[in-house]
DNA sequence: CGGAATCGAGAACGAGCGTTCTCGCGTCCG
DNA sequence: CGGACGCGAGAACGCTCGTTCTCGATTCCG
């Protein structure tokens, strides 16, 4: 069907559709080779390993949903709805039949201390995503857009593993939501700078410090 | 040590510890036997399989995570401040060494697609937690605690995942800074439920639709 | 003391996987 | 026409892993 129907791109197809689905430690070259009828020789001729092909798996994961995103957000000029199309996005995404989390939380959880490749290319992208969810923070207004674009990325990240494990939509609305309250807040934030609307202890500056309680999880955790 | 040192506990603690840190499928029994030095006949007494194993490390790791919480909460009694400790307790967790990320994400990402047990065991600790926090919630006079149980469960979701890939417990600090936004929101719209603070297009109630655009990220995503 | 049960260490077995090699078969250039 | 090359299918190899079996040694109880 593609025109850019190479070799290459059929072994990426299929290897991307049975990493995403099944995870890449499930997934044998056989399997690769039947979903994509391209022989093992040639396989190995184009991706001289299996974590070659995995890296190239995550490279090109992480260029459709950058450009995804782009086009998305395109579609919207005023800054709030910009922020917001982020999270459309994500719901029609989280919604397809097809989902099955993020595929970069996913490899890195999977492989993450053992391939230098795979943490390269999870640790790009999700720097990229942020990256791009600071411009669109920065267009906002906001005080902060820094820690704007961080708590989008952590409502980002914790919606695709919610839907994932709860294999449904909602928390794609969740997020979303929660990322209007914060577009307000940090716009009100920057209205009147003085004073925050509720809290009767609060700096109104600045993110303040966590307690950190004199207790070490490590020791009564199961890991110690 | 621990007086509760049967050859079950050792079993899993050791079990804990690797497949928390190089995940469930690098980890082979003979690596368990060798840290547990509990012999594989034995091991294979108390759990007859690997998954019961498996099965068994996630109970564990809800009960402590359960615990840890509830004893964390139970040191204050502002409603607004026992939400906010679930994030110090995040913060302190995810700032130890032994860090790596949330071990019912990594496991469902990795054995999901095919192990009924540990695919149930990820859903009660994850609707475990979102009831607890749904109780927080609650007390905080919140206009809609499943809701805003929602969205901390997706905070914490997300803070854990960004925190084991960018190796920084900086995400809980953005989770607990968004978290406290949300309480006030939710606090600002019970105290004055008939207007909001900001937005000129806004429903006072509920929690409005996404608009869901023609796109369908299945057509055009690597995966199709 | 004696036999029976238990135990630990490790071999064994079967399966799966990544990677390479073999072997026919078709194809293309001289 | 002919030989050298490229190709796909699949076997083969070496390794790992989950699980079970073997085999001495130890221990426990009558």
């Amino acid at each position: 069907m593609n025109v850019d129907d190479t070799i290459e791109t059929r072994v990426l197809s299929a290897a991307d559709a049975l990493f995403y689905q099944y995870g890449v430690q499930s997934v044998g070259m056989d399997r690769i080779r039947d979903a994509s009828g391209v022989s093992l020789k040639k396989i190995y001729q184009c991706f001289p390993s299996k974590g070659a092909l995995v890296e190239a798996y995550l490279r090109r994961r992480d260029r459709w949903a950058r450009t995804a995103l782009e086009e998305r957000v395109a579609d919207h000029t005023d800054p709030e709805s910009r922020v917001l199309a982020v999270f459309d996005w994500l719901y029609d995404w989280v919604d397809g039949p097809d989902f099955h989390g993020c595929a970069f939380i996913n490899a890195f959880g999977e492989l993450g201390a053992g391939s230098q490749g795979v943490v390269e290319a999870v640790r790009e992208h999700k720097s990229a995503v942020r990256t791009f969810l600071r411009g669109l923070a920065f267009e906002t207004g906001a005080t902060d857009p820094d820690w704007l674009a961080s708590q989008l990325s952590v409502l980002l990240d914790g919606a695709m593993s919610n839907a994932s494990i709860s294999d449904s939509p909602a928390p794609a609305r969740h997020a979303r939501s929660a990322a209007r309250t914060l577009l307000h807040d940090a716009a009100v934030a920057a209205d009147a700078p003085a004073e925050s609307a509720a809290g009767p202890e609060e700096p109104p500056a600045g993110h303040e410090e966590p307690a950190a309680g004199p207790r070490e999880p490590a020791s009564t955790a199961p890991g110690g």
